[in-house]
DNA sequence: CGGGAGCTTGAGGAGGATCAAATCATGTGG
DNA sequence: CCACATGATTTGATCCTCCTCAAGCTCCCG
């Protein structure tokens, strides 16, 4: 595993004034003269696969946003196997939990290369006046987004699961993706590794998917929506 | 299916200085000052089971703080099932989405009689500099909630997850508790009717719980318990 | 070349889904 | 007050999906 590679970690808010996101993530509202009130970095990060950003646990002092790449954040449960409650990409907020609890209550891992913007909570909460819009509609779409996860991947037949998963995970060229591991499938799709492995492969043979390059897959989105939510 | 119970809709917030579980709710930082602001009407209901608060995709401008009761949030799949994605009981917020969004996306429904205070929009939006903390106090535990019931409560056997839908129940005196019907059981497990029913008949034979008046169960925890996570 | 991690494939069995029917509870109209 | 209709619950029998345990396979790295 490697280490993660911080390119740039710049200090202030210099950067977020001209970010080419910043009306999709948290402080579209805010002018210019809010900008220099922050003494406290905010830091951007690239991160490949497999680095966590925080453990559940941890004290939770900084909030996400996520620029590119994929990231999962996965709990334990009672009888020690890991489960995976939601997938976060571009635009979304990882670590809203921070600005109301003690500790995070996810562990939050990098599925694909991901650019993240590291923010301290005292950040948010001093300009939370301002940001109030923005927070709630990131609750809001943490909330559709763990809900989509948890009921449409466990819900019907393992083939249905792995065809809506195809559909969810998000596109890089036209209708191409990229999979991660068997075991974080089997973890989202609530199911075991081996089945995961068995439907992939089957959906591969069925010709809804093919394979590209290793976990690159182009999807048929008509094949892979008849599966999906045909009865 | 009888009428909804108005029993007091009373305008004003004259009673919310007085509620006893105000500090528990939305309202716990305002002082008199602010609710001398507020010139429309917050209702005080009560609700019989099978009423409905909401339906998913109705224009949403209220919000519902849960006194006492049980309430259950389904959303309707592709493939036409229903799906019990959270279940509310005494304190929790629903239709929070209404801080950001344009319509409901759960349908709102009464399992066990409850008490609710109908709060409308404009009311909280007026007032939310002052209640950001609340605000999202109630997103993150709307948040744990909703990952509580779709990650535990459709993960491992059916045993398992009836076991566990009895201990997350509300109490009412000692281990007791009551349960609602099979289709909402099996909705919320993410399993048939039949298995449902076949799976409490079962944990009910084995002693793990005991049926003291129709669908009202006093529970043996530890026995439970074992069930629920022993392996 | 050998070792390890992740992926694939196989055989067997357990657990739910499905379809069907019987039982029970509730409310209605005669 | 009873007969009946309606809907929810229970139970049964059968089939299929997915889990379990196990072995082989591929790729990467020392």
């Amino acid at each position: 595993m490697k280490e993660p590679n911080i390119q740039a970690a710049w200090h202030g808010l210099a950067s977020c004034e001209t970010c080419a996101i910043r009306h999709l993530v948290l402080f579209s509202e805010l002018e210019l003269a809010d900008f220099s009130g922050i003494h406290v970095p905010i830091e951007d990060i690239w991160l490949s696969p497999g680095h966590s950003l925080y453990q559940s646990g941890d004290r939770a002092d900084h909030l996400y946003t996520v620029r590119s790449g994929l990231i999962k954040l996965e709990q334990i449960l009672a009888d020690g196997t890991k489960r995976i409650v939601n997938l976060l990409s571009h635009c979304h907020v990882s670590g809203l939990e921070a600005m109301t609890a003690e500790r995070y209550e996810h562990t939050c891992i990098v599925l694909q290369a991901a650019q993240v913007c590291k923010i301290p909570k005292e950040v948010v909460v001093k300009l939370a006046p301002k940001l109030i819009g923005q927070l709630m509609k990131k609750w809001h779409e943490s909330m559709l987004s763990t809900q989509e996860c948890l009921r449409d991947l466990s819900t019907g037949s393992a083939r249905q699961r792995v065809a809506r998963l195809f559909l969810v995970l998000p596109r890089s060229v036209g209708p191409r993706c990229q999979l991660f591991g068997r075991e974080d499938v089997g973890a989202l799709l609530g199911v075991t590794t081996e089945t995961a492995s068995r439907i992939v492969a089957e959906i591969k043979r069925c010709g809804a998917v093919r394979e590209v390059a290793p976990n690159v897959f182009e999807l048929n989105i008509t094949e892979l929506e008849q599966i999906a939510f045909g009865k």
